[in-house]
RNA sequence: AGCCCCGUGGUGUAGUGGCAACAUUUUGGCCUUUGGAGCCAACGUCGGCGGUUCAAAUCCGCCCGGGGCUGCCA
């Protein structure tokens, strides 16, 4: 079942400190608090396994909250794919999903507070004024001509940006902190703004919303969160954090950082995966090339395979990029033992066994070797069958041990085949004219003869037809956003997405419903595509198999 | 330039004063009715310098390198 954790992260390091020195009275209180923005991908993955993971580990709690307080970029669509995606991932909040703008009343309530203990003003400057005047990284910033209003006039200013008097932009209410501070942050934040903008949640009820550092601590007092956790860019906002609960004199939830997760021949960005959606490069948030978590869904990854990816990886401060290659290995460690297998051709290449009667069979084949439990099946077997055209070569290189003129290759679960003659059409082998040992049904030869190797099949007439569709890495770089210069749009691979029709699977394919995932014999593990329709199977490539002559070839140099 | 954070095999993560570890990758081999899976082996690491100590990846100092911060985004 679960791996056993190998070591302590420094977060649950922390912890286990604070539960020893009863910091918390034992609780133990995480949150995920996605913004409802775009769609969740993986790096979002590791960061709902850890919160959800710590609450578990210790028995604690750990919220699900939309924090959807800038409605110029939220919507209702993403709030549905987030709760989709979390419980698609395994994981249960309870009754504990909120919205941070659940509170904005109780959050106007805390402004009007700090207002009145002299720690909050209402400035008139623009927007450009107050980037102006707050310096620079090595020049001190300047105090608003607007920074000394009595509380009075600021209180009554503010309730009357509440009020929706004041133009979209005209004002802002600003903490009283120090515009000499080296932390930039700490130099006056803005803590509303106004802006009339219909709220997925709120609708028109608010002119002003609050700003995430504002905003954020107070959630998470409100929640009575413990640790709250989240990624490195949000470590110099911690002083601001602290700021605001000590300044209120709430209940302080502690902050600490990790290092987002970066994928190699991915980008990990919602901004950048909101273009790639919009401007049509990928066909929607659950193209399955996306590292989205519902692309993840649609291509076959299994939710099991990315927790096990998320535990493995870790957690820690260093900046660092996690080879796609593991994920790979992580989700085909999990499909090896949980996928049913099947037969499928990708590329079909006609074979008739010329001394095979006209009558049909079936053959008896496994479904999944690793697990007996899985059971078995019957396969059709007849005269005229297809398999992998590279499964076959006329001038077989030295490590090719599978067809070729002359050769015996074992069908699987069904007979030994010679291959006898090649027929060619304008130089193009169309089909393989073999013989089959009857006394090898099953695959063994009484006579203890071995075969290099075994292949697989599929039955020409009992065949379904599939479109399958092949994905490869979405970049051509290791890091797309490392290219200096280069628009990362131009590193796209235009190799991304194969299509391929006319494939030949097994007739018991056609049992599998959407997203059911399952392994074709030597070629890799595939899921049913959501596009698929009572007439027109869809199938997925998920990714493929190690392929160690795949590895022999292309050390021997690159592909034709 | 100011502030904050971080440097352990190719990659990711342990080790926090006592033999540098695990996973993956790569390369060999074994096994095999998936050239899958599995098994075995090998390659390869403490950013640098100095200090403390019987002993330093670990503690201290300096340096070097990487990342983040100047939205009315989160």
């Amino acid at each position: 079942m679960a791996e056993p954790q190998a070591s302590k992260d420094f977060i649950r390091e922390i912890i286990d400190a604070d539960l020893a020195s009863n910091k918390y009275q034992g609780r133990v209180h995480t949150r995920f608090p996605p913004e409802p923005n775009g769609y969740l991908h993986i790096g979002h993955a590791k960061s709902i396994c850890l919160n959800f993971g710590i609450a578990e580990q210790y028995n604690g709690k750990c919220n699900l909250r939309f924090d959807d307080t800038n409605p110029a970029k939220e919507e209702e669509e993403y709030v549905q794919s987030i709760i989709t995606d979390v419980k698609w991932l395994g994981f249960d909040w309870q009754d504990r999903l909120f919205y941070a703008s659940d509170y904005f009343d109780q959050m106007y309530t805390y402004a009007e507070d700090l207002v009145k203990k002299g720690k909050a003003y209402v400035d008139d400057l623009t927007a450009d004024q107050i980037a102006e005047l707050r310096g620079t990284l090595t020049n001190p910033g300047t105090k608003s001509p607007y920074r000394d209003r009595s509380i009075d006039e600021n209180l009554s200013l503010f309730r009357r940006m509440k009020a929706g008097e004041f133009p979209d932009g005209s004002k802002v209410l600003r903490a009283k902190i120090d515009m000499n501070h080296p932390n930039l942050n700490m130099r006056d934040p803005v803590m509303y703004r106004i802006l009339r903008a219909t709220h997925h949640n709120t609708g028109d009820k608010w002119c002003i919303y609050p700003m995430y550092d504002w905003a954020h601590g107070l959630e998470d007092s409100i929640e009575h969160i413990t640790h709250s956790i989240c990624t490195l860019e949000f470590e110099n906002h911690r002083p601001l954090y602290d700021w605001f609960l000590d300044a209120l004199g709430v209940y302080h939830p502690q902050q600490i950082e990790f290092a987002r997760l970066n994928l190699t021949f991915t980008v990990m960005s919602k901004r950048l995966l909101l273009q790639l959606v919009n401007d049509g490069l990928v066909k929607g948030w659950d193209d399955p090339r996306l590292p989205t978590i519902s692309g993840m869904r649609r291509r076959g990854y299994s939710p099991s395979g990315i927790r096990t990816f998320a535990k493995r990886i870790g957690v820690a401060k260093v900046n660092s990029i996690v080879d796609f290659e593991f994920l790979e290995y992580c989700i085909r460690e999990d499909l090896n033992k949980t996928a049913p297998r099947y037969m499928g051709v990708l590329r079909p290449l006609k074979v008739t066994i010329e001394n095979y009667p006209e009558t049909k069979e079936e053959v008896d084949a496994v479904n999944n070797p690793e697990d007996p439990g899985m059971g078995s099946r019957r396969i059709p077997f007849s005269k005229t069958l297809y398999i992998e055209q590279d499964d076959f070569m006329e001038q077989p290189p030295p490590k090719f041990y599978r067809l070729a003129l002359g050769r015996e290759v074992r069908l699987r679960y069904a007979y030994f085949i010679t291959c006898r003659d090649v027929v060619k059409r304008d130089g193009k082998v169309v089909e393989l004219r073999c013989t089959y040992d009857p006394a090898t049904k099953g695959g063994y030869a009484p006579d203890g003869r071995k075969v290099k190797s075994t292949i697989h099949w599929v039955s020409a007439s009992d065949a379904v037809d599939a479109e399958v569709r092949l994905y490869n890495k979405l970049f051509t770089v290791r890091d797309p956003l490392d290219q200096k210069g280069a628009d990362y749009k131009t590193l796209l691979n235009p190799q991304s997405l194969e299509i391929l029709q006319q494939c030949k699977v097994e007739p018991a394919v056609k049992t599998c419903k959407p997203l059911d995932r399952f392994q074709f014999e030597r070629l890799g593990y595939f899921c049913v595509d959501t596009d698929t329709t009572p007439g027109h199977l869809v199938l997925n490539r998920t990714t493929e198999l190690r392929d160690t002559w795949g590895k022999i070839q292309s050390a021997a140099g690159p592909k034709p």
